[in-house]
Formats: C-alpha cells, structure tokens, sequence
DNA sequence: CATGAATGAGACTTCATTCAT
DNA sequence: CATGAATGAAGTCTCATTCAT
C-alpha cells in the first residue's frame, strides 16, 4: 500500500515515470501550473511528492518534459493531417479534425496545449527548459501560410503573418471551449461550421470562400 | 460632494477602489488568479495589502468585482456595436472591431476576459461570487445566433450552440494573441483577415461566405 | 498567547527585531547556519518561523545582520582595548582580555565570530550579504602587527602575515575553547596562562618574550 | 588474499570502505556533518548512496568512523613527535610541526579534526558513537603539562588545565587558519612565528620564554 | 481609512534511510 | 555487494488573512 519504505514490490521506473507524466499533463491542463501541486500530481499516481523528484529536477522541468512530449505528439499529428491536402482552408480543417480526435483519445492534449502560451507568460523561467520543442507552433502555422502563397492560393502581398495568427487563434479558441465544456462532441460540432463557414454554406446564399 | 470641509489629503474611498480594480485587472490580466499577490495589487495602488480588505471581503470578491465590471463594460460595448448592423457575420466583425478598441483602450480589458474561462475553471469557487454578470458571455453569441435565425440567415436546423461556441472561440482566440503579443497591430491585422476570410477575398478566387 | 490571528496587543517592531538577532545569533554560535532552523529562532523568540520573515529576506539575511552587528560590535571593542597600549604582545593580551570580558557578557559573541570563518566556507552565498563588514578582522590584526613593525618592535623582514595569522588563530582557538566549555572562568585562566607565557614567568627559568 | 577464484572486477570490501571513509573525511572537513550528504559521499567513490550502509549503520555512525580513525592516527604520531623531546615548549613546537607534515599529507586530517569540537557541540548523538577515541585530545595535551609538572619545569601550582587548554587552543587555532586558507605553506610560516616566539626571537628585545 | 506585525496553512524541495531486486 | 525506487520528516519560504493600533 505505500506505506513500507523500502522498494516497492513491483516498481517499474519507465512506466511511473510515464504515469507521472500523463497525471501531471491533465492536473497542468485542469489547474494550471501555479495551481498543480506536486502533491496533487503524486496523489494520482500514488506515489509520495519527494519521488517525483526521481524523474525530474523539480516542477519546472516536469512541465518542460510534458510540454515537449506533448508538442512533438501533437505537431506530428498535425504535420501527418496537412499532408493529406493541398489547399489551405481544407488542410487547416484537417488539422482541426486531427485535433479533435486527440482530444477524443485524451482530453488533456489540447487542454495542455492551449494554456502554453499563457502559462509561459506567467511564468517566464519555464521559457528555458521547453527550449528543445519551442517554436514548433509557429512554425507549423507559418508553414502552411508559407505554402499557400507558394501555391499562389494568397496573394503575394498577403499579410503572412496574420493569417496565420488567425488560424492558430481559431484552433486554440475552438480547443479550449472543447476543454472547457469537457465535451468532444461540441468540438467536432464547432468544427462541422467552421467548415460550412470556408464552403460557404454557412450562411443561406453563401458561397465557397 | 465637495460639501465635505477640509477635503482629504489625496484620496477618498471611491477612487481608492477604482485604482484597486483597475491595479487588479491588469495583474490578473498578466500573471493570473493565482499569481496575482495583494501585496503587488497593493503596491501598484500605493497601499498595504490589508487595505485591500477594506474594499473587499478577500482576494476572489476583488476578481468577482473586477470580472463583474469589465464584463458589463465590455457586453455593453458589444451589444451597441452588434446594433448597427444586421447580418450575421457583419455584426460579428463589428464586435471584433470594437474589441481591438477596447484593447487599444486598455489592454487588460481583454486580457482578463479570456482568461476567465480557465480561472473559472482552476478555481471554481469563484463561480459563486461572479453570479451577477455570469452567463453575459453566453448569452450575447447565443443571441447573435438567434437573430440570424429569425432573419433567415441561418437554416433552421442550424447547430446554433456550434455556431455560438465557434464565434466566441474566434474571439476569445484572436484576443489571446494580441494579448500575448502585447501588440494591438496585430490584433487588428488578424481582423481584417478575418474581415476578408468572410468576404471571400481571402483566398485567390474565393468568393463572399 | 499567540494563536489570535490579527496583530498581538504589544508588539514592539524595533523590540522583536533585536529578539530575533539575539536568538539567531546564539543559534548560529551553537548550532551552526545549517542546523539552526528557523523553527528553533522563532520559538525562542516566541513568534512564528513565518514572521522572521518581516524583518530579513531570507536566513541567510538573517545571518549577515546578525554578522554585521557583531563584528562590529566587538572589533570596535578590541579598537579601544588596543588603543591602551603600546607593545605588540601588550596590546594583544589587552585585547584578549577584553574578549572574556565580552564572552561573560554574552557568550555567544565569541561563540558567533569564531565560526564565521568555516560558515563562509561552508556556505559561500553568505559572503555577498556580509560584505559590510567583511575584512574586518583580518585588517585589524594587520593592523597590530603593521604598528610593531613601524615601531621597531617587530624587524622589518618579519614575514608580518604570519605573526598576523598566529595572533588571530591564538584568539579564535582560545574563544573556541571557552566558547565550547561554556565557561568564562576557564577563558580567563587560559588568557592569564597565555600573559605568563609572554613575560616569561609561565616556564621555570623563562626570561620575557 | 588472492586465494579467492575469480577475484571481483574491481572492488573488494575492505578497499571500498577505505574509500568511502577518505571520502567522507574530505567531505566532513570541507562542508561539515550536516551540508554533507551521503549522495556527495557516494559519488565521491563511485556508488550509490543506499551502497553505505553496507558499510556502516547511519550517516552519523560513518562520522565517528572517521573520527575513530583519524584520531587514532594523528594522536598516534604526536605522540611519537613528543617523545623526541623533553622541554614543554620544544615539544608542543615538534607536534606542531608533525601536524603541518600530516597536514601536507592530507589536508583532510587536521580539517576534519579542528572542527570536531564544533560537529559535536552541534549534534551531540555524535558523541555515544565517538566513545572509543573520545578523551585522546584532552589526554594528550594533559599528559604533555603534566610531565613538564613533573620535570619542575612548570611550578607545581600551575593551572595545569588552562595551560593544556592554551596549548590546545594555539593548535587547533593554526590548524584551522591553514585549512581555511588552504596553504600549507602559511601553516608552517605560523608555525615559524609559534617557533620565534617561544624562543624570544620574535620580538626585538626579547629573551626565550 | 490605513498600517504593519503576526499567524497558519501550504508550497517546493532535500535527504537519510529502507528494501525488493 | 550494489542499485535505485520510494518514503517521510523536515526545512525554507510565500501569502491570504486578521486585528490592535
């Protein structure tokens, strides 16, 4: 039951390691960094606070090794689901797709994700430690701008970067009502309109954007 | 009144609890609930923190007060500028416009609405105390929605939940950037594309929504 | 007795302050930096770890006050002690009378400085926050030691570092036994021994020094 | 022996705990017993902490380890130092010398043995552990007054504790100057001075002590 | 109306120690 | 003989909150 001191019985180093993650993704993605506390954390593991310390230098390097599993999982994904298309609204409503399907497999994906950036605003330090996957975000946006002027699907004087602002606003925006309801279907339900608002047959007498 | 003789030195009480509110929006807006120390509410206000509690019952009355004002302020605005148009996607636009206002006015005014969702969320004892104004959020897109319906803009069948959750997404979504950017240029340069995504002139050969 | 919350009837900032220096202090000459927890001064204080925190930043703050006003303390002491007389050995054995004399007043001034050397060594962040005072002791036996070379009493190619240091680690050693038997008496007899042994009367036979 | 089929890879038992004790010396010496942690032990000799307590039964049982040894070993050779001289002062001067020879040797051994005292005072479940070798100090140091009683050398009204608490004091006083400065060199300049001092040679004028 | 001393709960973290393997 | 996962106690420090003044 925990309570001996010695080594547990069975004591499988991969796999606590690997729960303390998953727990720690959800606990991050539910309360946020300052709000989840390693007891918490260690509670839903069942282990002791002080083992953490086993696997990680401390709380800031627990959320760093979350976010870069979770990042290269998900933009890897994201990647896979871009590459199926050609064109920029159908590529982007795929990544959508894809992202709702990882919120179907675990809730705390996107909920994790969507709170990164104001996680490191508020807490600046973790900057440092999420060095390895930082970036990916934007690049992966960008990228998809990037092609579609390629393509000659924008124009060549197209604001860039804003476009793919507005993309990446709209996925985390849609990601975190999804997290926030706690609800899958609501998901894929605000992403069936976003794609009825690109074809144009949101709106009666639309037309395909 | 003015009637009062011999008026205090510097402060009376009412301004005192405005320069609280506002200390404490921008605080919240920046760091967080959690984050967010009296101490450094009291110091950007010229106070000690127990002065605070002379203003307010504890730490979530001032975010409930802080959310109830901004808020109403903010819905207000909304509900003027969604007046002055009549289609769907039109008035959204509008209300997108005068929320970049409303940042350029003060940034911490959207900063702290899109964070409420997630505060609410880590910390759900703030929910008893933000009842007066809670639910202005839903039901503003919610309305938008109807009216569409009721025109005819929108099929009758419409998810109309769906389309609510992906306009608020949007917003809530473009807001958190220009946040994080701390940038109100780029702020409105996500808008005008959104401006062009709904008009069809975003893509080469697309056509209006 | 102190489990009312708000502030205690009487409290007397500048009183409580001294409190806490005098008990960190005989903390510190006992236990050492690392084993005098902060638990053990507030207790002695009769306040709560927490509210040491009202008047230092951190423990090692703590330290460094309690350093500072020590060592000047006592060397402005062992100025005047010195100041009596002329002849090196005169001058130190003045000086090491005045210490006992410090030691019966409070016994852990001899106890706190004669650690200082290895708490630095132990723990060197302590170093930055003693700057103040630091270097204190080692002028002023250079300082004794420069005057008897400028007097003619010590020759010139007197390797005067030497001299210095044996003087300082005859005082530190002397206070360290005192300081451990916790007994002035034995401070002052070791003292008289140590004037025998410089005029010549401690040895049968001896001549002055 | 040798005798053993298939001699271990690399390390037999004895030659492990020899380590593990040099090491700990090192560690007591430079950082003291409670900033010393069995994990810098360990690392020291290429083990895992948990490995110690093969060896001894607890942190504290390792320190009297070291201390039994130590002691043994460097009492041992004053005691040889002394025995080649018959005057007090000449033979506190031969020991002193030996202690800046063992000091040479390894700087560990006076710094481990200068801060004992200390380590004691400070956690005083030392003591029962130090049992065997405790008094090996105070004795030698009697014994050496007590002969210079016997030869008429002392008058027998001497103090004879303060005498041997001097003597003491000078050594354990040098011996900690030079492991602070980490200088053999400035240990036997001291030494030197120790040396003149006694003789008269110091100061200009002087006669021998 | 405001200060500021103080509390007490709780956070992160360290570490000696234990024990299955 | 040795590893390394884990515990539990303890330590430093933070902070919302209270209350005499």
């Amino acid at each position: 039951m925990g309570t001996t001191r010695g080594r547990p019985p069975s004591a499988d180093s991969a796999e606590t390691e690997q729960r303390i993650l998953r727990a720690a993704r959800a606990r991050f993605a539910r309360h946020g960094f300052r709000a989840t506390t390693n007891r918490l954390i260690a509670d839903d593991v069942g282990i002791t606070p002080g083992a953490i310390y086993h696997y990680v230098d401390s709380k800031a390097a627990l959320y760093a090794a979350v976010y870069c599993e979770t990042i290269d999982q998900v933009y890897t994904e994201f990647e896979r689901a871009a590459a199926d298309h050609a064109a920029l609204l159908e590529r982007f409503t795929a990544v959508m797709r894809r992202a709702c399907e990882l919120q179907a497999l675990d809730p705390s994906i996107p909920g994790f994700i969507v709170a990164v950036a104001q996680e490191t605003q508020r807490h600046p330090d973790l900057l440092a430690l999420m060095a390895p996957q930082r970036g990916r975000h934007a690049s992966f946006f960008s990228g998809l701008v990037g092609d579609a002027v390629a393509n000659g699907e924008l124009a060549p004087d197209t604001d860039q970067r804003a476009v793919a602002d507005l993309l990446g606003a709209i996925m985390t925006g849609v990601a975190r009502i999804a997290h926030a309801a706690g609800d899958s279907e609501r998901y894929v339900a605000a992403v069936d309109v976003l794609d009825q608002l690109f074809t144009g047959s949101l709106v009666v007498g639309g037309s395909p954007a």
